[in-house]
Formats: structure tokens, C-alpha cells, sequence
DNA sequence: TAGATTGTTAATCGATTAACAATC
DNA sequence: TAGATTGTTAATCGATTAACAATC
């Protein structure tokens, strides 16, 4: 559809729309393309084909140029898919220009370490704030992260335009903390807290469940 | 297929098809179904019907059903599912009888505090032993798991029969540990590494990336 | 009985894969 | 050119949902 060749979709209208309607497999998987893309970019290979990123994303070359279809980029039969402009056309696409603010809700053990990961890798998404319940804790500073009391919540996510939640509270909180996120104008949540989370409509909600996962390859493992 | 109700198949070949048949996804639901069922046991609530656990679990009364029709469990039309007869089937098909056996490689913040979240929760699956290249780790003991040096991992998963294997390392070391796990005799992997592990024919891999999933609470988060 | 729920089969939906003319 | 790869469309596959007779 796109007339121009090796770019990505103009902004506007046709973006949005793409936006709404990509599943989040292919995020997923463009995701994974864009992590070995920067991997590759120091290797100064110019240029990478679509079985080659299938091979090294565990997927299929049908399944790369379908996904690359959608965020509308094109590669050339000779030399297929150029590295860095494809990069570029997938961060344009995720909109990874600039950070985006997030706050964590639930500074024990989990909460911690994710702070502490994050903060090391210095990911897009950015933990400006943490909060917990805890006076003990509520003042402390982790990884230049300070944490503050829930009363602070709504404030803090006004002042910095914070859109992203993570829930590393204990699974009785859960709940409760995901209202008081979305009260305060919270758009996305990642939940650590093993619950299936209610009543939040219109907020995306990605859950990571960790004994869940554990207990899912001890199913498998059995063959 | 059964032709007596409210128990779940026998043990036996319709058993271990029907294991290798069942997606991931019908594993997971199961696993959801599984622990609300083990919340509500204590609420002396005999039986619960299709369209309740779907409301808890986030999803529909004929996916419920579907579900629960894998494991071969059948329901009364009159009372619906009895709680602890279905969690007693769940447990079943899962043969969450005995303990599973697990070690984790690499003993930085995340390992640690996976260590600390499942002793904490004594799940199932159970860290019997972690590993490190650190010589400053080696021989510590962290939540009563003992940190042991590489070269011991063979010995420990064959004489404590471990199947299980979870992947803390940095990225680099990824795939080598993948390896090593493979050769040592493990089953089933959990890969906390931001890579795609490749060439462990027969071991099943889960994935968790703590930083895809943000990006993808990011992105859809922006509608 | 009347009414709600069940197991099961059929229909729908969406995602992956295959096929192929167009291209360099 | 010959050959490999591309974008795109069609076919396949699998998973979810709808429908409904049977049941309590």
C-alpha cells in the first residue's frame, strides 16, 4: 500500500489504526526482532533477511515479512531488510523516541529486585517513583528511586505524566492497588500479583505470574 | 467419553494423550482455575458453576467448560463443579502430588530474589540448589538454598533427579547455560534471559522477558 | 414441571503458513 | 540472465465461541 519503498507508514491517520489493530503477538515478536536488530547493529552488517531474523528470533520467514508488514516496512529482494533503517522503523512504530515514566507499587523482595533490574539496564520505561505501604520504608531512596506513601500516588503521576503501573504488591493488595492506579489515571499495568485483575476497563493489563510459569514447565517437562 | 461423572479419568493411555495433546494455554487457564479454586476451599462453598469460575478467571463459561472437558472432569447440571473434588482433579492431571525439583543458575539480584519469592511461597516446584560462576557466591546459602559452583551441576541434577532448570544468568551467558542444563539432564527450562534459546530439541523452554513486557504495557498503553 | 446448567458438536474467528507473481 | 527474496493473497490450522439436546 505504502507507494515509497524501505520506509515506514507516515503518521496519521493509517498509524493509529494500525495501532488498534495489531495483536499483541506481533508486538511481541517486533519486539524481539528489535532487540536482535540493536544487537546486530555493532556486527556493521548492512542488511539481514527474513529467514535469517526467523532463524535468529525461532520463527518462521513467512511470519518476519508478515509481521514487518505491518508497521508497513519494506525490503528489497537483493539485499532484504536493512539493519539499522528497520530499527529505526520499529522504534518509530513503538513510539521509543522518548522515555516513558512508570511507577512501582510494592517495595519487598520482588519489587526490589525489579528496580534494581530496570534501573541497571536502563530501559524505555522508566521507574521514576515507588510506593509502598510501609512506613519504614516510605523516604528510602533504591537505585535513585525514592519510595513514597500511596496518599503521594495521585500527585506524582499527575506532576510526571506517568501512564505505566507495576504491581508487586502481596496478592490480597493486588486488587486494591489496581483501582488506585487507575483512580489516579494510570493507562497500563504489569502485575506480578498472582489475580486475575477486574473491573478495569479501558487499561491494558499484562500479567507475569511467576509460579504460574514454573508450574507450566513442570507440566511440560513431563513430556 | 467417561461413562462415570464427576471424577476424572484414569490414569493410564487416555492419560498421557491427552497430556501432549493439551495447549499451553488450556495449561495455563487450568493453573488460574487451580488457585482460585484453592482460595475459595475455605469458604466451605460446595460447588461453583462454569460462569462464576469464568468471572474470576477473567474469562467465558464456555471456555470453562471446554477446559475442565480436557481433564475429563464432568459437572452436575443441577449444582455445577464441586470446588474441592475439581481442585483434587486439577492436581491430578497436573500430578502435583510430590514436589518438583528444580535448580537456578546465576545468583545475581533477579536469581536472589526468585529464590527468596519461591522459598518464601514454598511452591511446588522447589529450588533445591543454585549455581554461580562467582567464587564469592560459591558455598553461600541463600533462604536454605545452597549456592554450588558449575562444575557440580551435573552431580546435583542427577542424584536429586531434578528436571527443572531456570536461566537467571546475564544475556550472554544464556545460551551456554542452556546448554549445560540440556547436558546435565534437565527437562524443562525457565529463561528469565532476554534471548532466544535455540537447539534444546525435546526441552521445553517458557520465556519470561521482564523488559518486553513493559515495552508491550507501554505500547498498548497509548491505545 | 420449569429453568438453569451441563457436555458436546458445529460455527466462527483469528493467526500462521503456503504459494506465487513481481523484483532486483 | 538465473536465482533468491520480496510483498501479498489464498489456504490451512487451531483456538474460541455459539448452539442445543440432555439432565437434574
Amino acid at each position: 500500500m505504502p507507494e515509497n519503498t524501505s520506509t515506514v507508514i507516515p503518521p496519521g491517520k493509517t498509524y493509529s489504526l494500525a495501532v488498534q489493530m495489531v495483536s499483541q503477538r506481533v508486538i511481541e515478536r517486533l519486539a524481539i526482532y528489535r532487540r536482535i536488530l540493536e544487537n546486530l547493529l555493532p556486527d556493521k552488517e548492512p542488511a539481514i533477511f527474513s529467514h535469517q531474523l526467523a532463524d535468529l528470533a525461532g520463527t518462521t520467514a513467512a511470519q518476519v515479512r508478515q509481521d514487518l508488514r505491518v508497521i508497513g516496512y519494506a525490503g528489497s529482494t537483493r539485499s532484504g531488510y536493512q539493519v539499522a533503517r528497520l530499527l529505526k522503523g520499529i522504534d518509530d512504530f513503538f513510539s521509543l523516541s522518548e522515555t516513558e515514566p512508570t511507577v512501582l507499587v510494592g517495595v519487598g523482595n520482588l519489587g526490589m529486585a525489579l528496580i534494581t533490574y530496570f534501573s541497571l539496564r536502563n530501559s524505555r520505561p522508566d521507574i521514576v517513583a515507588a510506593f509502598d505501604t510501609d512506613p519504614e520504608k516510605v523516604g528510602k531512596v533504591y537505585h535513585g528511586c525514592r519510595c513514597f506513601s500511596m496518599d503521594e500516588l495521585n500527585q506524582i503521576v499527575k506532576e510526571q505524566y506517568v501512564r505505566i503501573g507495576i504491581i508487586a504488591v502481596p496478592t490480597d493488595a493486588a486488587q486494591e492497588t489496581a483501582d488506585s492506579l487507575a483512580a489516579a489515571g494510570i493507562r497500563g499495568i504489569l502485575n506480578f500479583a498472582p489475580v486475575t485483575l477486574r473491573g478495569n476497563h479501558g487499561i491494558f493489563i499484562e500479567n507475569i505470574d511467576l509460579t504460574l510459569a514454573l508450574e507450566k514447565v513442570a507440566f511440560f517437562s513431563k513430556q
